[in-house]
This record gives C-alpha cells, sequence and structure tokens, in this order.
RNA sequence: AGGAGCGUAGCCCAACUGGCAGAGGCAUAUGGCUUAGACCCAUACAAGUAAGGGUUCAAAUCCCUUCGCUCCUACCA
C-alpha cells in the first residue's frame, strides 16, 4: 500500500520502508549464493549511555548507500553490524548505581539499534554479532588460547596508573597530565606507576611481518606511515663497553655504531638494574635523588622537559672497545629504559640530544664523521651543533677514511670477532600490555598451580615451549589454559564491580569462583575437590576492549558457529572485507592489534590471508557550526534525532554525504539542508502531482528530449563512478543538475524517471522506494537493478574550442566533433580577435589540444 | 621540535590530475504565485585560487620561499 500522502510526508514514508525492509529480510546475506561477493564492513561502536552522534551515520550512511549501490548492481553484498559492548563506562555506571553491565549493555544496544533503524540502514542483523555475548567470549578466550600455547603471551610485572586515594587502577585515558603532575580524572587526585602483575602479548615478533605487509594494503598512505613510525623499526648494533674497576658490561644500543670513536661518555637510563651496582660512594647520594626525582615525573613531564638536559655522573667509567678510551657512565632520564638496552653510548658531534648534555655538563665532544666543510662551526673549529649528515670517518683510528656507511658494517663486524658485539634490529613497537584490573571483560580462560602440579598435566594445557609463569602471594605459580569444552569462561556475579583497593580486579573477590579444581590429564574443572585433580586458582584480570574488537570482522561471516571460530567454507566465499570504512583515530592501534591477531590465525591455518584489511578508508570528523569540535562543554553538539524529525532521514544521509569529501573534516551547517530538502520535494514532485496522483507528465513521452537525455546518461555515468570512489558529495551534485533538467522537460519518459530513482535510492532509500511503488513496482527498487549509460548519448556532435594567443583567452567557436587539428587551428586563424593579435608577428607554434584548445604562440 | 595535510565567491564545496576558474548547495537581492505566510517558480549576485617567486605555449593543479589553520608523534639512541 502506498502512503495516501500528497506532499513529500516523510514522517509517514520513512518507518513504511523500514519496516518493509525488516520483513522481506532486503538486505540478508545469504551464504554461498551465485553471485561476486562484497563485504563492507564499518567499524562497530561501543553502545553507550549517550547514543548516537552525528560521527556515527556519516561513515554508516556511507557503507549502507554503497551497500544498496552494490546489490543493485549485482552484488552478494555483506554488511553487517555489532556491538563493542565491554568497556569502561558501563562498569563505572555499574559501579555508581550496582547495576549489572549486561543489563545496562542490553538496553543500550537496544537504543542504539533503534537509532541507527531510523536512520534507514539495514544491516543483515541475523549477523548481529555483540562482544559481551556468552557464545563469542567463548572464541576470544579460543583465540587467546592459541596465543598462549604458541608461546606469544606471558605475565610480568608492569607499571600502570594507580591512585591511592580512590584505591584504584586507572586507564591510561583516566588520568590527566596538570601542571602539578598526573591526577586522576575523576577528583584531580594524584596518581602514580604502580607495578602489578599483567599480562603480555608478544606483538614485537611480528614486528617485522606487519611492517612488511603493509607493502600491499590499499589504505591512506598518511595511516600506512603512522603503523611503520609506531613500529619503528631500526638496523643498528648492539656493542658491550667494560666499566673500568667492576665486573660488569654495560650493552648499548646504536644505529650509527660508525661513530664508535666519537664516544666521550655513555648515559644508562635511571630505572637500568647495573645502577646500583657502578654508582661509586661518593656519587651514590647525587645519583639516588635524581632517580627518585624522575622516579615522579610522568613520561609526559619528562619529554616536556627535554629542553634542559639533567643527569649525574655514577662515578664509574666505561672503557670504549676500539681504542680503550675510558669515558664516563651518566644516568640520565633523556635514556628510556624501555627502548634498546636502556643505555647508549653518547656521541655528542653526531647526535643533537647527545650534543645538548654535552655542552650542558661540558662533556668532550670529539668529530669522528667528515662534514666536509658544510657543518657550521665556531672560531676554534668546534661544531656549533651535532653533525648527522653522511661523510668520511676522521680520528677513528684503522677505520679514518672510510665512508661512514661501510664503516658501520666494519665496525661492527670487528667487535662481532672478539665477541663484543653484532649487527641488531630495534623496534620502538613494545609488547602489548593486555590485561586491565575490571570486571566487564573477558575473564582469562587460564589457571594457576603450583610447580609440582604443572609437572602432573598434560602438555595440551600448557605453553609448552615457554612456560607462563608468576609470583602470586610469594609463591611460584604455573599457567594451565582451560580446554576447549570450558569455554567460554562466564564472568562470576559479584557484590562489588570496585576494583580492590590494593589494585587488584574485581573479580579477585569472587569467592568460590576463584578457587578450582582440574583434572590434569582433560583439564575439565570442578568447584569441589576430586581425587587427583589439581588445585588451582583462577586468573582474576580482564582482557582490554582490544580483544573483541580485533577479530569481529570474522565473526559475521559465520556469528553462529558453535564448532568453529568461522566455517572454512563460509570464509572463503566471503573472504576479507573489501572496504573497511572508520575513523582515523583508530590507525595504529586497533587496527594494528587486529591485524597482529589475523597474521596469528593465518599462521594457525584459520584465515587464508594474512592481512584482514584489504581497502580502508578514513571518513573526517564532522565539526559543528561554529568550526570547533562537537562537545557537550561547547554546546555545538548535533543531535541526529532532531535533525530527522525536522527533515527525516533521508535528508539527513543526502546532507551529511554533501556537506564535503567524506575524508574531509567539515562544519556542519544547519541552514544548508534546506538546499537537500528542496531537492528531495522536487523529485517528489517529478513524480506525484498536487492531488497526490501519478504526475501526467510521467510517461507522457517515448522519446526524452536531446538535452534531457544527454544530462540523464552523463548522470548514470558520474553517479556510478562516485559511488564507486565513495565520492557522494560530487554525486549528489550531479544528481541535482539532471531533476533539475527533467523538471524542465514537459513530458518525461517513465525510465527516465525510474532511473533517476535507482540512481539516488542508495541514499534516499525512504523516498526512492515509495516513488518507485507510486510507478506501479511492488518489488524493492533495489531488486530493479542498476542503470546503464549509453556511451553514444554522451558524446556532443558540436563542441566548443577555446582561441588562445600566447595563452590568453581571445574567442572561440563550435566545431563538429569530428573535427581535425588542421580544421581547428584554421578556425582560431579566422577569428577577428585572434588575428589581430597575431598580426605582425611570427607564429612559434601552435598547440592543439583535442576537442579543447587552440594556442597560438607568436612573437 | 619533527612529520603529514589543507588554504578557490559572504559560507560549504566543484574543476576530467597541467587546458576558458564554477558544476551544485547555502545565504543575499528583485520579481512572480498567494488573502497572507510557507512551499514553489524565475532572474540576479559574486572569487581569479593565502602571499611571493619559478618551470611551461598554458599553473588552483608541478617546484621553491613565506604566512595561516588542522591533525599526528613526543628525547626511540
Amino acid at each position: 500500500m502506498a502512503t495516501p500522502t500528497k506532499d513529500y510526508d516523510f514522517t509517514a514514508i520513512e518507518p513504511k520502508w523500514q519496516a518493509f525492509w525488516a520483513e522481506n529480510r532486503t538486505y540478508r546475506a545469504k551464504d554461498f549464493e551465485e553471485k561476486p561477493t562484497f563485504y563492507v564492513l564499518d567499524m562497530f561502536p561501543y553502545p553507550s549511555a549517550a547514543g548516537l552522534h552525528i560521527g556515527h551515520p556519516e561513515g554508516y550512511t556511507a557503507s549502507d548507500a554503497l551497500k544498496r549501490f552494490k546489490k543493485a548492481q549485482g552484488f552478494n553484498v555483506l554488511h553487517p553490524m555489532g556491538w563493542d559492548a565491554f568497556g569502561l563506562p558501563t562498569e563505572q555506571y555499574a559501579i555508581k548505581t550496582g547495576t549489572h553491565p549486561a543489563v545496562t549493555t542490553k538496553d543500550n544496544v537496544a537504543s542504539f539499534k533503534q537509532q541507527l533503524t531510523r536512520l534507514g540502514f539495514t544491516y543483515d542483523w541475523e549477523r548481529e554479532v555483540n562482544t559481551t555475548d556468552p557464545g563469542y567470549v567463548k572464541w576470544t578466550q579460543w583465540i587467546f588460547k592459541q596465543l598462549f600455547r604458541q608461546g606469544l603471551a606471558y605475565v610480568d610485572e608492569k607499571p600502570v596508573w594507580f591512585c591511592p586515594e580512590l584505591g584504584t587502577v586507572l586507564a591510561n585515558e583516566e588520568v590527566l597530565n596538570t601542571p602539578e603532575g598526573p591526577r586522576s580524572e575523576r577528583g584531580a587526585f594524584p596518581v602514580e606507576r604502580r607495578p602489578i602483575r599483567q599480562w603480555v602479548l608478544r606483538i614485537t615478533e611480528y614486528a617485522e611481518r606487519l611492517i612488511a605487509g603493509l607493502k600491499d594494503l590499499d589504505w591512506p598512505d598518511s595511516t600506512k606511515r603512522l603503523q611503520e613510525n609506531w613500529i619503528g623499526r631500526s638496523e643498528g648494533g648492539e656493542i658491550a663497553f667494560d666499566v673500568a674497576g667492576h665486573d660488569a658490561r654495560l650493552e648499548v644500543f646504536t644505529t650509527r655504531p660508525d661513530t664508535l670513536y666519537g664516544a666521550t661518555y655513555m648515559v644508562i637510563a635511571p630505572e637500568h638494574p647495573m645502577v646500583a651496582t657502578i654508582t661509586s660512594a661518593e656519587q651514590k647520594a647525587a645519583v639516588d635523588s635524581y632517580i627518585e626525582k624522575a622516579k615522579r615525573k610522568s613520561d609526559l613531564e619528562r619529554a616536556e622537559l627535554s629542553k634542559e638536559k639533567t643527569g649525574v655522573w655514577t662515578g664509574a667509567n666505561a672503557i670504549n672497545p676500539v681504542n680503550g678510551q675510558e669515558i664516563p657512565v651518566w644516568v640520565a632520564d633523556y635514556v628510556l629504559m624501555t627502548y634498546g638496552t636502556g643505555a647508549i653510548m653518547a656521541v655528542p658531534a653526531h647526535d643533537e640530544r647527545d650534543f645538548a648534555f654535552a655542552k650542558e655538563f661540558e662533556l668532550e665532544i670529539i668529530q669522528v664523521i667528515d662534514d666536509d666543510g658544510s657543518a657550521e662551526k665556531d672560531p676554534s673549529g668546534m661544531l656549533t651543533a651535532a653533525y648527522t649528515g653522511p661523510g668520511k670517518l676522521i680520528n677513528s683510528g684503522e677505520h679514518s677514511g672510510c665512508d661512514h656507511e661501510t664503516a658501520k658494517n666494519a665496525i661492527i663486524a670487528k667487535l662481532a670477532a672478539e665477541n663484543r658485539g653484532k649487527a641488531t634490529v630495534n623496534f620502538k613497537l613494545r609488547d602489548w600490555l593486555f590485561s586491565r584490573q575490571r570486571y566487564w571483560g573477558e575473564p582469562f580462560p587460564i589457571v594457576w598451580v603450583s610447580e609440582a602440579d604443572y609437572a602432573k598435566a598434560d602438555d595440551s594445557l600448557k605453553s609448552l615451549e615457554r612456560p607462563v609463569s608468576c609470583q602470586i602471594d610469594g609463591e611460584t605459580r604455573f599457567a594451565l589454559a582451560l580446554p576447549d569444552s570450558e569455554l567460554p569462561l562466564e564472568l562470576p556475579e559479584v557484590e562489588s564491580y570496585t576494583p580492590s583497593p590494593d589494585g587488584q580486579s574485581p573479580l579477585s573477590k569472587a569467592g568460590e569462583w576463584l578457587c578450582v579444581y582440574i583434572d590434569p590429564q582433560t583439564g575439565a574443572t570442578s568447584p569441589a575437590a576430586r581425587d587427583g585433580w589439581l588445585a588451582g586458582a583462577r586468573e582474576t584480570n580482564t582482557m582490554p576492549q582490544w580483544a573483541g574488537s580485533c577479530w569481529y570482522y570474522l565473526r559475521y561471516i559465520d556469528p553462529e558457529n558453535t564448532a568453529a571460530l568461522i566455517d572454512p567454507d563460509k570464509a572463503k566465499y566471503w573472504g576479507m572485507p573489501d572496504l573497511y570504512i572508520g575513523g582515523a583515530e583508530h590507525a595504529v592501534l586497533h587496527l594494528l592489534y587486529a591485524r597482529f591477531w589475523h597474521h596469528v590465525l593465518y599462521d594457525l591455518g584459520v584465515v587464508s590471508d594474512p592481512e584482514p584489511f584489504k581497502q580502508l578508508f578514513h571518513q573526517g570528523i564532522i565539526l559543528g557550526e561554529d568550526g570547533e569540535k562537537m562537545s557537550k562543554s561547547r554546546g555545538n553538539v548535533v543531535n541526529p534525532d532532531t535533525i530527522i524529525e525536522g527533515y527525516g532521514a533521508d535528508a539527513l544521509r543526502l546532507y551529511l554525504m554533501f556537506l564535503g569529501p567524506l575524508e574531509a573534516m567539515k562544519p556542519w551547517n544547519t541552514q544548508g539542508i534546506e538546499g537537500i530538502a528542496r531537492f528531495l520535494r522536487k523529485i517528489w514532485r517529478l513524480v506525484v502531482d498536487e492531488n497526490g496522483g501519478l504526475h501526467s507528465r510521467v510517461g507522457a513521452t517515448e522519446k526524452l528530449d536531446e538535452a534531457s537525455e544527454r544530462v540523464l546518461h552523463v548522470t548514470i555515468k558520474k553517479v556510478t563512478e562516485d559511488y564507486d570512489s565513495l565520492g557522494f558529495n560530487t554525486a549528489i551534485s550531479q544528481m541535482m543538475i539532471c531533476t533539475n533538467q527533467l523538471a524542465k522537460a514537459d513530458a518525461l519518459t517513465r525510465e527516465s524517471i525510474e532511473t533517476v530513482l535507482k540512481l539516488v535510492a542508495p541514499l534516499a532509500p525512504h523516498l526512492a522506494e515509495e516513488l518507485w511503488q507510486r510507478l506501479g513496482h511492488n518489488n524493492s527498487i533495489v531488486e530493479a537493478g542498476w542503470p546503464k549509460y549509453d556511451e553514444s548519448k554522451l558524446v556532443k556532435d558540436r563542441v566548443k574550442i577555446i582561441f588562445q594567443v600566447n595563452g590568453k583567452y581571445r574567442g572561440d567557436t563550435e566545431l563538429p566533433a569530428d573535427h581535425s587539428k588542421d580544421e581547428a587551428i584554421a578556425a582560431a586563424k579566422a577569428c577577428e580577435r585572434v588575428q589581430s593579435f597575431i598580426e605582425g608577428k611570427t607564429i612559434k607554434k601552435e598547440i592543439y589540444v583535442p576537442g579543447k584548445i587552440v594556442n597560438i604562440v607568436a612573437v
């Protein structure tokens, strides 16, 4: 039944078609259909209590439109949606109100879903995933188990933010940097780094492959570069320095072994384990106080104060292995314990930081790379800044005169022969801290047992190559993984969601849940003791939110599977996402973590392609009307619901795409939506007359006038191409041109109006379906296919040729489209104005750009 | 400090990758329609591409310098 409205009444039309698509399962993705497939993936949202903001519908409109477009073109399209539903806000709400996070999650998901539906987004809800569902958690835990068994997970004491006042661990985003130092977001209390037992994933073992894999991806270059820099590969060497008077060796990493002769001092990080052993009695007080000060600085402060270098001599000297020189060993916080070996050889002549430090503390500066006169020097011939360029070695003993690149290898080779050094590769990337002291996350499928019991357990429960152990309550415990039959391990009910004051997870108070007995053969568990079973304690940390979002795109392919993560045949049928649309804020972490897991799954044979996301697109950010980032505090937030009430979902969708290029950052302008509303009303009036009947113009002719015919085919071509490249703003503009043209025509063919509807349907699906129905169809417009343009209709038989003399416009004319170069030039020369400009000059050159321009160069 | 990107009518944006700077929309103005307003229709309207220099027959587009804005990164040896 068509709605009876005479005017474009979106409030009646939109719910009707949303119900239609749902009832008819119009956009259901059927496995194994004999069609080419297209998998378009949105970054799934965290279902917050606040609901959708305008940024969500931007990317989602693009993917919804692309989905409808591809389906009309005959693809079997997979376009699913789900919920990244573990997370802090829900947990904090639980702490405040006592409401179970699962309850809050359910409510929030329901309202998000309703909002998405109101926007006309037709996800295949039969494939909905929710990272908090037990059926999903099972496989997240299963993947973790594989990582564990491959030796890619271990436990370590890692510093995390802890607030003594609040008695809780804080996430990075809950810590603010203030002039007084790091403070808690809540209450502004001082916070400190405290080492707590954590699970860590060895992502660094995949560093090399994660860089190499970027090469063939169709991603924005900036994002690829970002990941590459984040992984931060650098080649260099490790060199061992003896410490004078100690039986100790100081290992350093350097990318410039060629400058070894210029090393005039060394620096070790304040946290370096050797600080205590090599510091002399005289220097101990100064060093201790320096270390104490460094400890209290946040990472940011340490970086911020970079202009002034600080440090203290340890009282020890090291011996330069190439020339036996004794050089002082300093402690300074510009050297980071977390990179390389936590110690450096300082070459002030050729490193800016070392130079600044040497100047500050009046340390020796020896130039060992010849700058060939290119570096600035003071009157005495001393460098005024570090010289980091290339050159031949000087002051370098037997290596003097050698090119610095060859010297790198030569010096490392020499040291290697003496067992004092080797070539190495270092990464900025650090292992991934993979646990949280929180309730609302996936429990680890891990049980801790004593060393003696560990020996009794079956190998299938262990990380064989690299057993994982840690100290719990002063005893050494070993990790066993639960067997698949015990998955999912669900969260226990707890009385309080607040972490315990000692920084342990809320699960540490989960009473009976914690203690468990394990069958050493099968890993089966029991709450009660059984003969021969091992007494164990469950892991109380939970996984971070990344865990669920690392692999959700796989689960859409086979969301209900209880026997496997995904069915290999289905995975093969759908393949990996053809396009992934999401914000650039996830350029590094989410996309890197997901790639890491995917590489591991590839190694395990679960997926058949090492890279998950072939093509990536970042939608831009929509700013408030004031051009500032939307935020509650600025009061410039645009609520999608308000726009839908005033203009309808179709208008909002169209307008979001019309604001500017999808990837651009662009300000919202409420007034501008009027133009889109007019456009939609104009399309309505092309089909429906004042009385609500079919407009008499439609079908009043069998042949469109020539101008309209041409515009129509140009529009089909342009819109098709633009949709393919996500150029929605220009596609809309072209459709406006087209409807303006058709609105002027006295009579329209039925086909022409149907074509317009098909073209606009991906963006304004409700309007298109309604008018399609009013034209007498009873199926969805997406079933009607995609229009094709006729090349012959595009060519004009006459074209305008511009005449230029010396590059300046001097006239034009119309010529038949198939004119020759000579004809064009002759026409130009025949033009009076052109003649007046070339008169008395010699023609040096005649340039002809086919179909466009004639330029006569005359002097 | 380093890296990336951007700068075109009052505003949002186009310009086939070097070929007449303008397609579209907003706003504005005038007129028509209307009892009136809204809607609708018609007409009008504007920049020489941040500034300067270079390459070229030809530059918004390529190169250099400067200015402005945005985004990343944060002593990675």
